[in-house]
Order: C-alpha cells, then sequence, then structure tokens
DNA sequence: CTATGTGCAAAAGGTTTGCTTCGCA
DNA sequence: TGCGAAGCAAACCTTTTGCACATAG
C-alpha cells in the first residue's frame, strides 16, 4: 500500500478502484495537474472513473492536506501531491512551473506578517517570468 | 475631469457616463471590491449600469494597468486602483486586507528569478494570518 | 454620422451537488 | 449489510459574448 493510500485510510476513507488510481496518478505525476489531467490520465487506467469523483476526491485530499491546490491565474485549479513546502515560478512562455525554495524568504515573511501584528498561517508566493537569454 | 478618467481618454477610450459612474466608485473605494460590488456601488450612482459593462470595463481597466485584478482564492475577483506597488495579508477571521511593502522583499524575489535563470515579469505575494493577540 | 459602447440574455467554463446505485469494510 | 462512495446529469457561479440599440466625438 502506498503511503497516499496508508494516510488515507488512517483518516478513516474507503480505498476504492478510483481513489487508488486518482493517488497513483499524483503521486508519479511530476508536474502541476489540473483536474482535467488527473481525470485524463486517471481514465487511462481505470475507464469508469467520472470527473466529479475526481472533483470529490480532490477537494478531500486538499483538505486532509496530502495534496496542495494552486489558482495560477489560469481560470482552473492545479494540484500537486504536499511534501516540502516550497514556491512557484512560472514561464510565462511555456507555462512550465519551477519549484525553489529560499530560507531567507520564509523568514521574511514571519517576521512581516509579525510586525503586522499577525500569526502567519498561510502564504501564497508565485513569480511569473520568461527566461534569460543566456550567452552560451 | 479626474485623473482615471483623464488617463481613459488618453488611452482613446469614451468617456460614457457609465465609466464615469465605475472610475468614481473605484477611485473612492478604500477596500478591494468585487466585481459584483462594484457594480452594486454603480448602480446606487447610476441604476441603468448593467453588469456586463462592469465586466468589460475593468478587464480594460485591468489591460491598461489602471486597475489591479486579484485573485484572493475566494473564487472571484477583487480589483484596486493600480497605485504603488504592495501585497497584501489577508485577515482570515475577518476578510479584511492589509496592504504592505518590503523592500528586501523586492530584491529577495529579483535575485530569486535571476538565479533561476529568469527575467522576473510578474509576482504576487499573499499572506494569510490571524490577529496575534496582544495582550494591553 | 459612425465607430464604440451598452443592456440583455444566452452561453461558456470550471466546479458542485442531488439522487440513485454500487461496493468496501 | 450498512454507510460511505461513485456515476450521471443538472445546477451553480463567475465571467464572456452575440446581437440590436444607443451615444460620444
Amino acid at each position: 500500500m502506498s503511503n497516499l493510500e496508508q494516510r488515507c485510510v488512517e483518516a478513516g476513507l474507503k480505498m476504492t478502484g478510483q481513489r487508488r488510481v486518482i493517488l497513483r496518478v499524483l503521486g508519479i505525476a511530476e508536474d502541476h495537474p489540473s483536474v482535467e489531467d488527473v481525470y485524463d490520465r486517471a481514465k487511462a487506467l481505470d475507464s469508469s472513473i467520472s470527473i466529479a469523483t475526481v472533483y470529490r476526491t480532490l477537494s478531500l485530499l486538499d483538505e486532509m492536506e496530502l495534496v496542495v491546490r494552486h489558482e495560477f491565474q489560469e481560470g482552473y485549479s492545479r494540484y500537486e501531491v504536499n511534501s516540502e513546502h516550497h514556491h512557484h515560478l512560472v514561464d510565462l512562455e511555456t507555462g512550465q512551473v519551477i519549484e525553489f525554495q529560499n530560507e531567507e524568504l520564509e523568514k521574511l515573511k514571519e517576521k512581516i506578517a509579525h510586525d503586522l501584528g499577525y500569526e502567519l498561517i498561510d502564504h501564497r508566493l508565485e513569480l511569473y517570468g520568461k527566461k534569460l537569454k543566456s550567452e552560451k
């Protein structure tokens, strides 16, 4: 049983065929798939899956924080398995999403929130850019 | 003629009654109104305005960069007049939006993008927090 | 006068939900 | 077997759009 499945069972979810497939799709994804993407990939493994189930499952996983939902100003959501904390840089020319971490940034966010009199619960940082012409 | 109106005329837009009203609503707003909010406020000044016009006008203003569109993960957009660059901290308990600026942050963003081989075109930073209990 | 803008209602696109049936525990 | 889960289609919500009429310049 995969780690994701394990955690679902522990949370009291029934491990249905559909959920197993969706978890598998998410587990092997190397990108940040949209609901439609997850649906298509899941359907390739089990053609009986409906998009309603994909939506319901992703919402559940999001609540359980097994997954992170992103909205990169595209009008729809994209998901990824919740692993290490990181941020995203979206390539405006290709749509490619690059992940990064930055310790200095983490500290700065905490400081800013605290200075404003707030406890930081969540945050979101996205960079949008174009690849620099590297003269090779 | 208000500054916003001025800039619209310069951009070649016809200054209709509806646009004047919408610009006025945006100009005096002290919050970050949703399209529905703008529509309601505009209707109070001119009951003939339709929501389609509000959407069309806000899109135009956004393209012209007279206005900034935000999506605070609420499922709809909010707008504000484009003034000084700043970021937002959303109070998770009240929905209140606090604006802030931070020079260190600006530099850090540029550096991160550059280190990843990108030219930073746009970015988005939102903090979500709860007010600290201040023992007064 | 005419290109641009508006109102209205319908359509679009993503997401949610009611209801019935299915199947895991 | 009983209750959570799935499939299907309709409903929802925000946003966009086609079309006929109105109006700024």
